[in-house]
Order: C-alpha cells, then structure tokens, then sequence
DNA sequence: CAATAAATGCACTTCTATTGCATGGCTACT
DNA sequence: AGTAGCCATGCAATAGAAGTGCATTTATTG
C-alpha cells in the first residue's frame, strides 16, 4: 500500500490504477490543468475515465475547480485539511498571459468582501490576471 | 441625432441601427448578458452580427465580459469613464445560483491583493456566487 | 464461483465560440 | 453623381469542450 493508495482511500475513493497516475500528476505540479492536459499526459487512457476522475476527486473533495476566465474549466488539488470552506479555504488563483498556466496561490486567501444586504454569499472565486514570477523574471 | 448615437460615436464606434439597439438592450439593466440572451432579444438579427458588436464594443471599452463560472461569457456595460483599469475600475460580480443572473456590483471595488515577489497584475475578476437580494428576500 | 456493483471505453450529442466567404450598404473622393 | 473601397451583415461551416447513454470489463462480496 502506498501513500497515493491510502490517501485515496481516506478519501472514500477507490483507488484504482488511473485514478492513483491521475492524483499522482496532480501532485506533481501547482499548476492547474484542464481535461485536455491530462488528456495529453495519459494517452492511452479515455477521455471519458478522465472526464469522471476528475469529477469523482471533485465530489471527495480532492480537487476543485478552477475557472480563470479562458474558458476552460481547470482543476488543482485542494490543500491538505481543506473543505473548499468560505472565508477559510478561498485562495485566489493567478493566470499567466505569457505561459497561459495558471497557479494557485494557497498561501493568499481571497480578503473579506462587503456585499449590499440581502445578497448571500456561499462561494467565491478571485482571479489575477498578468505576468507570473517565472515569465517576469527574464 | 440622439444620444446612444452621439455615445457611440465618442466611443469610436460607427452607429449602425443594430448597434444602437443592442447598445440600448444594455443599459435596461445591469445584469450581464450572454450571446445567447441578446439573441433571443433580437430574433431578427443574426448570431454572428451580435456576437461581433458585441467584440467590438469590448474593444472599444463600451462592455466588458464577466466570466461567471458557469461556462458561458457574459457581457456588461463599462461604468462611465471606466477604463477597465486596475486599482480603480475593476468591481465585483454577483452570480445568484437561485435565479442564475450575474450582477456587476459596481460600488463594490475588489480589495487590495498582495501578490508575491515577481507577479504582476494586470487585470483580476471576482466573482461571488451565492443568493442575490431579490432571491432572498422570499 | 456466482451475483452484483463500480469503473472504463466508445460513440454520440449538445452548446457555445469562432472563422471564411459572399453580399449589401455607406463613405469618401473625384 | 459615379465609383472604388471599406465596413457591416448574414449564412454556412468548423472547432472545442462538456456531458450522456450504453455496452463491456474489472473488482468486490457473499
């Protein structure tokens, strides 16, 4: 039993082949990726397997949704500990116009909103647009 | 001579009869629209016709998209004198999961992000999901 | 091992965004 | 006014991603 496995598990998860290569992708980087990237990276596997993964890992609360305006829905682990929970877990996610990756920034939490009353907020997502420290940097 | 023709034309936009149309359909509310709305308000006009007023305006700083998450763009008016520009015209937007419309919050600037060394910020969106005033007050 | 449930793979549909090309109308210039 | 050329419009087709239905394989449980 390896890490990947048991978390996995934890998770209520069934910790098949593709879904542990697909977590273990995941980890790898702190980049959110589209279906399409994952897509690329397992060609031997379906698009659809990968489509429900994904879907999967997002009802376990694995990973969440990213959506940083291009269109296409992305997706990144949640944090160790997170519940996608307003005002604790919301961190803002930042787009590269250069590289087109987008990064989250776990350790900036989205600041507290003032909304008009009567509006209720459940979620929220926050995205910056720009240049990112590795495309900046040359 | 009346006063959308005269706007559009400050904006650089030459004021054709289905530009003032859809420009006016705008500004009967600020809720932000789709393609797909503007095209049931104007049956007669083609998709294609609207989709590209609809860029040029974008281009021309009279609307400005609001991605909402829920996969289709929407567009809204700019506010007066807004240049799209960060630190000073950049506001929230209020999607309501009851009845499904995006508000652009307008009073409601986003808050001051600290970024980490090497990113630059160009542009950001926020968007709050959640049960708007109308929907709430049921 | 049989029965059942879950995961996977394939094909297809849907929806929106986007582009190419032909036509029509307006503008500007002579 | 006549004409060339640009811009707007409309139609048709394509692209790209999300999502669904169904058959098949794999895994689990008794």
């Amino acid at each position: 039993m390896n890490t990947i496995e048991v978390f996995l598990e934890s998770k209520k998860v069934r910790p098949t082949a593709m879904r542990m290569l697909v977590y273990k992708y995941m980890t790898q980087s702190n980049v959110a990726k589209t279906l399409g990237d994952i897509e690329n990276a397992f060609t031997k596997a379906d698009r659809t397997t990968l489509y429900r993964t994904l879907k999967t890992f997002e009802e376990k609360g694995i990973v969440h949704q990213v959506d940083d305006g291009t269109g296409t829905i992305k997706y990144a682990l949640c944090e160790a500990g997170c519940n996608c929970d307003i005002d604790r877990d919301l961190h803002l996610h930042f787009h590269c116009s250069n590289c087109r990756e987008t990064i989250c920034l776990t350790e900036h939490k989205i600041p507290q909103i003032n909304l008009p009353d009567g509006y209720v907020a459940e979620d929220m997502n926050l995205v910056v647009k720009g240049i990112c420290e590795h495309c900046s940097g040359q």
